[in-house]
DNA sequence: GTTAACACCTGAGAGC
DNA sequence: TGCTCTCAGGTGTTAA
C-alpha cells in the first residue's frame, strides 16, 4: 500500500533508471489504467513516442515524469497495488501488466506499470508554470517538502471542523499520509483518531507533525513498508518498515509503550489501530439546545 | 463552501 | 473441493 515513503523510493528508482531516456513506444494493455487521460489510450501512447524523459518528481503520493522537450508530464499514481518496474525486455510479462513503455536505446530494459486492483494509473497532462501537472494543483505539499508551511498547516487544522485522522488523510491539507502512517503518527503522538482538530493546541499539532515526519523518514531509510508483494521498488524489491510498525496491523498485540492490547476499529471503510490507554477517545462534545 | 459517504477494483483468506 | 462473503484502501464524485 504505497504512501509517501514508498512513492519516493519508486521516484528515486525512476530517476536512476528511466530519466534521460527517449521513449520509443508505449503500449496500453488495460484501458482503466489510463482512465485519467481524457483523450484515451491511443492518444496517450502516441503523445509519448519520441520524447525524452526528464527528472522524476513527486508530490505526496503522485509522481510524474516531465517530457523534457515539452510542457507536459506523464503523471502516475500507484493507487492500492500499482508498481512501476524497470524490467529486462525479455522478462516474462507480469500477470497484471497494464502499460509498457519501451525506450530507444540499447540498455535492454523497459518500464512496466503493473497493477492488480487498477486503482492507480498513468496519464499525460500539461504542466502549470511551476512545473506541476495541472490536475494535481489541488494536492498540498507533503511534510518532507522543504517548502511545506508548518504554520499554515497548523492554522488550517484549527479551522477545520473534522477529526484528526480525517485531516491527516486529506491530501488538500497535507499530502502523502495514508492509513498506515496516520495510525503510526497518531500512536506516537498519543492522539485518538477521532480527536477534533479544533481542540489541538499549537504545541500538540507541532508534535503531531514532527511524528508524521519522523515515521516517514524512518520508513524511507529502510525502503518503505511492505506487507506483501503489492508494494515493491522499481527493481521488484520490498521495504522493511513493516517490521517497525507500532500500531498498524497490531490488533490484540501489546502496546509497545504500556502493554495494553492494541485495538482495531472499523473507520471509513477501513481500519484504525490504536492503544485504548495511550490514545484516549475525546470527551463527547456538548450539544447546544 | 465544507464535510461525509460511496463507488471503483481484484485477490487472499475465512467460513461453510 | 468449491462456493460465497469479507476485507484491504486512495481518490474522485456525489450528496448533505
Amino acid at each position: 500500500m504505497p504512501e509517501l515513503p514508498e512513492v519516493e523510493v519508486v521516484r528515486r528508482g525512476l530517476e536512476r533508471w528511466v530519466s534521460g531516456r527517449t521513449i520509443a513506444e508505449a503500449q496500453v494493455l488495460h484501458p482503466r489504467s489510463v482512465r485519467r487521460h481524457p483523450a484515451g489510450a491511443e492518444d496517450f501512447a502516441a503523445r509519448l513516442k519520441g520524447h525524452i524523459v526528464g527528472i522524476a518528481r513527486r508530490r505526496g503520493k503522485y509522481l510524474w515524469l516531465p517530457l523534457a522537450d515539452t510542457d507536459a508530464s506523464i503523471l502516475g499514481h500507484l493507487g492500492m497495488s500499482g508498481q512501476l518496474l524497470v524490467q529486462p525486455e525479455d522478462a516474462a510479462d507480469e500477470k497484471h501488466l497494464r502499460i509498457r513503455i519501451r525506450f530507444d536505446d540499447s540498455l535492454g530494459t523497459e518500464l512496466r506499470f503493473v497493477d492488480q486492483r487498477t486503482f492507480g494509473g498513468l496519464s499525460l497532462h500539461d504542466n502549470t508554470p511551476e512545473g506541476l501537472p495541472e490536475v494535481i494543483a489541488h494536492i498540498a505539499r507533503d511534510p518532507l517538502d522543504p517548502a511545506f508551511d508548518d504554520a499554515a498547516f497548523q492554522t488550517a487544522l484549527r479551522l477545520r471542523r473534522t477529526t484528526v485522522k480525517r485531516a491527516l488523510l486529506d491530501q488538500s491539507l497535507i499530502s502523502g499520509v495514508g492509513n498506515i502512517y496516520a495510525d503510526e503518527a497518531l500512536w506516537r503522538a498519543k492522539l485518538h483518531y477521532e480527536r477534533p482538530t479544533a481542540t489541538l493546541t499549537r504545541p500538540r499539532s507541532a508534535e503531531l507533525l514532527r511524528h508524521v515526519r519522523d515515521v516517514m523518514n524512518e520508513a524511507l531509510a529502510v525502503g518503505g513498508t511492505s506487507f506483501d508483494s503489492l508494494y515493491v521498488n522499481v527493481n521488484g524489491e520490498s521495504g522493511y518498515f513493516d517490521r517497525s510498525l507500532d500500531a498498524y496491523g497490531r490488533e490484540d498485540e501489546p502496546c509497545r509503550r504500556c502493554g495494553t492490547p492494541m485495538r482495531r476499529r472499523p473507520w471509513m471503510n477501513r481500519s484504525s489501530y490504536f492503544c485504548p490507554r495511550c490514545q484516549r477517545p475525546p470527551r463527547p462534545t456538548r450539544t447546544l439546545s
